[in-house]
DNA sequence: CGTGTAAGGAATTCTGACACG
DNA sequence: CGTGTAAGGAATTCTGACACG
């Protein structure tokens, strides 16, 4: 079954529980998100959904951040890590639709 | 890792998803909850969470309704479930907690 | 018995902005 | 740069009840 994996990457989860797992405000929340660090749906009335991969996602952020690393640098170890995903063959949606465009522009 | 297990247990889904995911009504699914079937938890506002193994419980409880089950038919069968799993040593909270009272007054 | 619905209220989430630094 | 906050509005959820059957 590849039911475990799809719970885990499965958006279903409101931001007040997020911040409640993450220990995070809100405002962190959605600016980690401003700043393309996470990729959480949206309902069609606009509240956004994460899944619990994205709370994962989310504290290892909020670590780098207590570090002093910025967005910015966050972001690029993301780039980063994509780029092997797409070498070893996993596709990542959001990757393919946001960031694929750029990648060529940021030099 | 007892990590998947975890996200598939774990009450983070707002009725509104669940009502997506499972095509059921909200009215269905608090009757449902009513009759004892499922065992969502609260936040402390009063908003019911759910978890993934709650949605797929509900899509059993469905179908059993489909066929005609009476709720109250399914519950039994919940309870000899539960009985088993004590039994193999695996003990369910909320069966400890709201039922295992009742088994020795329902006759 | 199982489910629909209108009713009123309370809690959640959203965006854009000002603030500090 | 990263985060707090007050502001106003829109969407969600809750309960208890009436309805049908």
């Amino acid at each position: 079954m590849v039911d475990n994996q799809s719970y885990r990457d499965k958006k279903v989860i409101n931001i007040g529980i997020v911040t409640e797992m993450t220990g995070l405000s809100d405002r962190q929340v959605r600016y980690y998100e401003d700043r393309k660090l996470i990729f959480p749906e949206r309902t069609s009335s606009g509240f956004r959904k994460y899944s619990f991969s994205d709370i994962e996602r989310l504290m290892e952020i909020a670590e780098q951040i207590e570090d002093g690393v910025q967005t910015h640098e966050i972001r690029k170890d993301l780039a980063k890590r994509e780029k092997h995903k797409m070498i070893s063959g996993q596709i990542n949606s959001h990757f393919n639709l946001s960031q694929s465009r750029e990648r060529y522009h940021v030099k």
